[in-house]
DNA sequence: ACTTTTGTACTGACCGGTCAGTGCAAAGAT
DNA sequence: ATCTTTGCACTGACCGGTCAGTACAAAAGT
């Protein structure tokens, strides 16, 4: 069948179950069979169930860290930045289990995998980072700005709002979400 | 020794616990233990193991609201935004552990816990935006606010900035950190 | 051309430890 | 007299991880 189409069933199977009950009430059992795979297989592909989540986490993020670059690149810093906002949004839309496993597992302490979930979460938020660090360069916001908390805040606050987006309010297009967005980022809450 | 005295000693156990290892790794035997209490009597209390989860996320909730309401009680509505950021803030600092299985089951798609959780989200959320909506009533926010999706967009960010502070920069002060999201919030992200 | 070997991907029955939950008789508390 | 707690042995389901073996294709040997 070949390794990758294999991972990558088993990535979807696990990404579903973790999302619905959480990593520790996941079973590899339920994965696999979700799968349509063999237990043995998720063990030959990812060593443990902790490999497992460690190699989800990567893939997932890094597909979300590309998303992010592809969308910045080329920009003005003020427009990168909106458009990586809009494609954050557009991500959790399109893989919203993900997105929930994501902002779940990664902020639970204790455990092996605390130290991988921190990087790849510095990765992801690197990305916003590097966009707000450019914006400063570019005299577009201001010098004293500190881009590592402003680039947390920003991205938790679109995980945030995307995440109440799909639960509460699905009907709601995607660009009225990120003008509302927007609007917050740009400083527009005390008002015109 | 009486059945309420009991109840909070394998209450203040349990919270202690999971503040150090997270829901999943910590066992009824050890509850019992540091409860200075055997095994059979917290089945006798509680039923379940779940069923003392149960009981103890409603008592984690009713800290943090009554946290949040507290800090914006009897204060001008921008002064009781900064307020209750601060005091989302100080509950993450004092309970982080316990934080992060709130959170981490507030945002799970399915499960046992979905509705309590849910509920979780918007007391908190809700707390919030009841703050936001004071301000735009008194016109100090913008009248045409979504104050819904603000509310989210702020509960999202100050827990993604306070995590990450945990986690990555424990040795700033909760002060710092404040001052940072209150630039943010009051949209001095592009200058003074 | 043909066997044989090697490597890779996968399978599923099985094992051993863990842990929620039980049963019960005796002791304490109110 | 009744409710509550204790201590301890016990159960049994569950689950992560293992392992011997299958399938099969691509080299390597003859």
């Amino acid at each position: 069948m070949g390794r990758n189409a294999t991972r990558e069933k088993v990535f979807a199977a696990a990404i579903e179950l973790i999302a619905e009950s959480g990593l520790a009430a996941t079973t590899v059992d339920q994965i696999a069979e979700r799968a349509g795979v063999a237990k043995g297989t998720v063990f030959y592909n990812f060593g443990s169930k902790a490999g497992l989540f460690s190699a989800l986490l990567e893939y997932g993020v890094d597909r979300l860290a590309a998303a992010l670059r592809d969308a910045a690149s080329g920009r003005a810093p003020l427009d990168a930045l909106e458009a990586v906002v809009g494609a954050e949004l557009a991500f959790i839309g399109e893989h919203e289990s993900f997105a929930r496993l994501l902002i779940a597992e990664t902020w639970r302490s204790g455990g092996d995998w605390q130290r991988a979930a921190r990087l790849i979460r510095e990765r992801a938020i690197g990305v916003v980072a590097d966009v707000l660090r450019d914006a400063v360069a570019a005299g577009d916001l201001r010098a004293d700005l500190d881009t590592g908390t402003a680039a947390s805040a920003v991205f938790g606050m679109v995980l945030t709002v995307a995440l109440d987006w799909r639960t509460l309010q699905p009907g709601r297009s995607l660009g009225d979400v990120h003008a509302t967005l927007m609007d917050l980022l740009r400083g527009r809450l005390t008002g015109p």
